[in-house]
DNA sequence: CCACCGTATCGTACTTTGTACGAAACTGCT
DNA sequence: AGCAGTTTCGTACAAAGTACGATACGGTGG
């Protein structure tokens, strides 16, 4: 009875839990942290372990963005169009905010998982219900998801966080360009940008609530 | 005189030399193919030779995302706003297009070159000359500017490259879903992203349209 | 013409990462 | 216990970034 030491069981590895460990991996250090032998030291195994339950680091990756796509809220097509587009794409740029390391993934990722593809199929359900045509459809998901995706870009390639911290961030960098080349770029840093309480985040409502009011023009019915 | 052979003098190796033909080898075979060494072999030299001209790969990258940017047309600040701004957005997309290597690269570059900085002093200057406030500058310029990223990154995962290829490409994994899961997805896909003669890249046109004529809207001394 | 010196290029080698290959350990079943 | 399938691991190699010091080059003063 001397032999058995219980203390961490260390349960099998899966799949799915493989692929939440580089979930967790990429999250805590971004994605150039995420390497197999980060992966294996996550789940507390050797590195060519993990081979056993994915052929390649490739399959790995889709497996993250369709994990990625399976946070995000599903529109119903049942319930007003408007509500429901907007509650996903809002849910789209939180969980995008969250995993910023997603981004440059569903752009190199070619194979769509089901999630993804669950993902697709309920906003265009939803946009059909609402009375799209099937070519309205198309230019309205087009546009959506243009915007949120690119929304998402360019939040992920600003080099602050919060709020707050932007003008630590900024101000250094536009005294070295008190020069007087980009003049109107830095008026308007220092004249809005990093004025107190300016959030780029809050945009995105802008450009969401322009979009949509611009497509509810285009409804059959309403008054054009 | 038999020690003369002047067949390729191979000219001196210069930042801007390193820089193009880190261009030259991302638009033949991406990204992933753009290595050191590879870089070295484009230039007819030894790898170790480039890092007398860049301090490291990093640089690299900054560089010729600068250069992507260098290659989008500025809009004039005295010309007609909308049609300023949609030649700078069907420029942007066109170059992104050549260069689809790019997209991945500018999310996680944070240190603007020159041309990016004149490129967004450009785009400002434009807008406010045209009217905007600066809230509305801010708001229209994030908005334009995720909706041209955000489709040229949805262009860019296209796993196909002219409007006739869609089918082929498509038609076999639609197949494999004919089994009643994702309905909508495949409905759309069967009645109007298959037909012959659609083209994705057309989707641009009528987002852009779309934001224009709602910015426009917003102008002071609009019937609103 | 030559020694000299700063500039540019290169050779060698170490590190990190993905992963092939086969051995070892573990599991449940008879 | 013995065996077969399943899961994990040890070893090793190739590709890629790059540190470090040596070498080659090109012009200048003696």
């Amino acid at each position: 009875m001397e032999r058995s030491e219980p203390q961490e069981p260390r349960p099998r590895l899966s799949r799915d839990r493989v692929l939440s460990a580089a979930v967790a991996v990429a999250d805590a250090g971004g994605l150039g942290s995420l390497t197999i032998r980060s992966l294996a030291q996550e789940l507390g195994v050797k590195p060519m372990s993990v081979y056993y339950h994915v052929a390649n680091k490739d399959e790995i990756l889709d497996g993250i963005v369709d994990f990625v796509f399976s946070q995000i809220e599903l529109p119903a097509a049942d319930g007003d169009w408007r509500t429901e587009i907007r509650r996903r794409a809002t849910s789209a740029r939180q969980v995008l905010r969250h995993h910023s390391w997603a981004i440059a993934l569903m752009e190199s990722r070619t194979t769509p998982g089901p999630a993804t593809l669950r993902h697709h199929d309920a906003v265009i359900a939803t946009l059909r219900a609402a009375g799209f045509s099937r070519a309205m459809t198309a230019h309205a998901y087009a546009l959506l998801d243009a915007y949120v995706y690119g929304f998402a870009v360019q939040e992920a390639s600003l080099p602050f966080e919060g709020p707050e911290t932007v003008a630590e961030v900024a101000e250094p960098i536009m005294e070295h360009f008190a020069t007087g080349e980009y003049p109107h770029l830095v008026e308007m840093a220092t004249e809005y940008y990093l004025q107190p309480g300016y959030d780029f985040g809050d945009e995105f409502e802008f450009g969401l609530h322009l979009i949509l009011d611009a497509l509810a023009q285009s409804l059959p019915g309403h008054p054009g």
